[in-house]
DNA sequence: ATAGAAAATTGATCTATGTCACGTAAAACC
DNA sequence: GGTTTTACGTGACATAGATCAATTTTCTAT
């Protein structure tokens, strides 16, 4: 499945890079004097490192800086389905730790990532000091809650060209470069196309033949990982399509 | 898609039947002193009503004394599918409430149901008084997202045979009726074909199909609502066989 | 640079499930 | 109680996507 991660760095958080948004773990428990209390220790992580995995206990909650990671569920029989990428200035972890739970999924590396770390003791004490962070927390997870639901309807009602165009749309944020004048964009994937496949709850030969499919039709052109969208307006339009 | 639904009893809440575990709201509220501050009233529901729609402003939280509740999300192209059947003793609505937004799926009442109702001010008056109350929802909406993010990989990795086993032995825990000497059991379905297609995100003629061979393979048989399980060993068996 | 391993693509099937159509049974309604 | 809906079952068919096997391409590591 993968190697066991483990901190490279261990350096003390300054300021934490991401907005003051309740995805941001930091802007979660930013709260002026609180954030001085808090423990906390950055990380870095290579490809393919798992952070945590299904069953660990809960030593705290992550925060990504850079990079992506992947929550992935397995069952009995091996099967497994991503349940969430986690982008920069967003949280995960948390779930369990507010749970107070074994983690659900493992967190892997899918793209070399920094984190910042916070022990459960030390966010617990801040949470038990600080009503209005423990809000926010909570908030957090009824919208991650309500986040998987619509993955849950996408997935069970859409076929796959859909949900790869909607992942394709998410990612586009992020990850593109360059949009010219007219609504072009390049996307660097930041998945590979086992990943992609995975995401989506579907296989690596489906993604390949649902590729070319986008590029009979001329809404994306895969090189390697390069996606260059040559409008975003169709792209949109073919995802919101009826039927 | 139904009639929207109107309390036909609005009664003082006495005590609330339910265990003290975190799934029943009065569980979660039940705290000694503030139980008595807590504005509840009791509802009844027929068949049919919904008791709230999505979009709606989330007025307050519920709790199912008896009956069955399905909240049901549909998209802009009218696909939905049930994303949790809400069984007695359980909440519902405390997502929307939690999260401060709008109720993100549609209440639907599958079964005559009674339930208490506790206005949003009301409990935001609570939860700021106790602390441990507060815990108590935000675990359970923790424990909610666990559970449909099981939900997920389930209905992306297994076909729809082992869901609908995995459904039935679900229902089985509150709506099963003799349990003989050998582990047979008879539950009563309090869903009909329609609504079981939609709790597992399949069509009714994939269910009639799928009870046939369940039938034939001796597993389960149905007869109208009532669903005799010779052993529920061999269900649980089919349920958890490889691939 | 080269060899070996892993990932991606492609073609050829197979199959589960969706869709459509029709008949029957059950339930709701007057 | 009879009529009109609405649900259910079943057959025939269509199809998206999975699976299997064979290449080819891309990475990785020496």
């Amino acid at each position: 499945m993968g190697i066991e991660g483990k901190p490279i760095t261990v350096t003390k958080c300054g300021t934490c890079g991401g907005g003051k948004d309740d995805s941001s773990l930091c802007g979660l428990a930013r709260s002026g004097l609180e954030s001085d209390r808090l423990q906390r220790t950055h990380r870095s992580y290579d490809i393919g490192q798992n952070i945590y995995l299904e069953g660990d206990n809960c030593e705290g909650v992550y925060c990504l800086k850079a990079g992506l990671i992947a929550i992935r569920k397995t069952d009995v029989n091996g099967n497994s389905a991503v349940v969430r990428l986690v982008q920069p200035g967003e949280a995960f972890g948390h779930r369990s730790f507010l749970a107070n739970e074994r983690h659900a999924g493992t967190a892997e590396v899918l793209v070399k990532s920094k984190l910042c770390f916070i022990p459960r003791a030390s966010l617990e004490h801040l949470l038990s000091q600080s009503p209005d962070v423990a809000i926010r927390f909570t908030r957090r997870v009824a919208r991650d809650l309500r986040e998987i639901e619509e993955l849950y309807l996408l997935t069970t009602t859409q076929p796959v060209r859909k949900r790869l165009a909607h992942l394709l749309l998410s990612l586009k944020t992020r990850y593109s470069s360059n949009e010219s004048e007219d609504d072009e964009v390049v996307i660097e994937l930041p998945l590979s196309r086992q990943e992609l496949a995975a995401a989506i709850g579907t296989r690596p030969e489906t993604i390949a033949r649902t590729i070319k499919k986008l590029e009979e039709d001329q809404l994306a052109f895969f090189k390697g990982r390069q996606v260059t969208i040559p409008s975003l307006d169709l792209l949109q339009e073919d995802f919101e399509a009826e039927a």
